[in-house]
DNA sequence: CGCTTCCTTGAGAAGTCTCAATTCGAGTGG
DNA sequence: CCACTCGAATTGAGACTTCTCAAGGAAGCG
């Protein structure tokens, strides 16, 4: 309940525990950090100068959390806006269709991370968000969240910088999709994923893609066929190790040069 | 000098007029607005709330416009992020490498419409800004708009949308680069190059396409000759006409069936 | 334990890319 | 003013990556 706006924040150096949610949840963190039991996001959350006097406003402010059951839509295109969510455990994808039928996958979206922000610029939501495992999700109500950006800086900070970065991760991802081969667009999202967990303090080199191979295809702009042969071929190379969804980087450098 | 943070907003109605930059420059507006003399933008850019009273505090945080030439950059990735700017006249491309030399087009930013926010995240660019042809922009001290954001919900409302917007049309680019064909794309391009354009008042069917047939090829994720085959087939099924990088939209409809 | 969904792998088809040769056009200098 | 030059655009032909279609196998779920 105590989270808010979640930031995967490379400034924030503290690796965050987490408690798994499957028996083939991601490893833990090299280290625990006890001091956060009852939220275990509060280090990714906060603005480092919020905490001491604002905390209360902020905690305020999360009127609740929710839980998305695997599959379960959490908001759907053309859904009015009015929250923004913050993701607690678990994993979303978001999704956009483009005519009846053709669906693109647009984010992953993992523990820590804010999801929503497509619905600013239309009180509308833009994409989708669908929950690829059973996850949870904070609830931060727009309007009172723009209040509090009124009254501290720091809280106004913190949701430009969400916003920023979603910005640089989709043109990061427009990249990949208009410029790298296969064996690239597979590789960078892998580095990706690992490069995340290891923010939110999860194992770098092991870690579970909830997707299936074939949202992983609309993501990288690949068919599932190709996906599936890409991860086989970096298999035989020693680059990696993958049992199903669960995947073992082996070889960073190798993945990083193709 | 007076237009602040420049919204191509699908909620105002009003067309605006604008000097014709060059002998190519698009048609002029239907409506010819002869109130926004000074800046002719200021239709576009000013949130509707705010023009009584707080239009002085908005012009005071406005102190300059620059101008940039064909060529020139605005701004180059890695630069320290000081400004928000706005597009007075003519066009920029941004751009983003990948490695040494590999460079990708991320966007094309027409008159009235917002420049730099992917230095928000970072407080450093993730992108260079391009002038595609001799283009004037307005210098937005970002800081100082933060101030003002706290003080007039308006302004807050205003940056929120156009943040909000830029991740929704990336979003959209990114459908575009992850499933569609190539025909699609280069329709896609045109018909939202189209669109942008009425928004600021210009002809929706005839434009100056200041990119090159390698740029649109960088931002669509094709290559140079498949963007001039198609706008060549394109021109032989009667749906455009084009001279150059001059274009005309002869079929509407035919394109947006493709 | 059976069903459904997901994944893997193969083979041929298709779309786009690469390389190359011309042509076009704008800007420059004689 | 015209010829020249250089970048941009067009077009063709062959190569290559990825897609499509298809079949079989693995795995998760009730």
């Amino acid at each position: 309940m105590l989270n808010p706006i979640a930031l995967p924040s490379v400034a924030l150096p503290t690796p965050v525990a987490h408690r798994p949610v499957r028996a083939t949840a991601p490893v833990r963190a090299r280290r625990d950090v006890a001091r956060c039991s009852t939220c275990a996001m509060r280090q990714l959350c906060m603005p480092q100068g919020l905490c001491a006097e604002d905390l209360p406003k902020l905690e305020a402010l999360i009127c609740s959390a929710r839980t998305v059951r695997r599959g379960e839509v959490l908001f759907r295109t053309g859904d009015s806006f009015d929250n923004l969510y913050a993701v607690r455990s678990g994993a979303l994808k978001t999704v956009m269709s483009h005519r009846l039928g053709r669906e693109q996958v647009i984010g992953l979206k993992l523990a820590g991370e804010p999801l929503g922000l497509d619905g600013i610029s239309n009180d509308t939501h833009a994409c989708s968000a669908v929950a690829l495992e059973d996850s949870s999700v904070c609830i931060v109500p727009y309007p009172a969240l723009k209040r509090l950006c009124r009254e501290i800086g720091t809280m106004q900070d913190r949701l430009h910088k969400l916003m920023g970065e979603q910005i640089v991760s989709e043109a990061r991802q427009m990249m990949v999709l208009g410029s790298q081969s296969a064996d690239e667009r597979v590789s960078a999202f892998l580095l990706d994923v690992s490069e995340r967990n290891t923010q939110r303090g999860y194992s770098s080199n092991e870690f579970n893609l909830r997707m299936t191979r074939e949202e992983m295809g609309s993501y990288l702009g690949i068919t599932l066929e190709t996906v599936s042969r890409t991860l086989s071929r970096f298999q035989k190379r020693g680059l990696i190790d993958i049992q199903g969804k669960f995947i073992r980087i082996v070889d960073f450098d190798g993945l990083r040069q193709l």
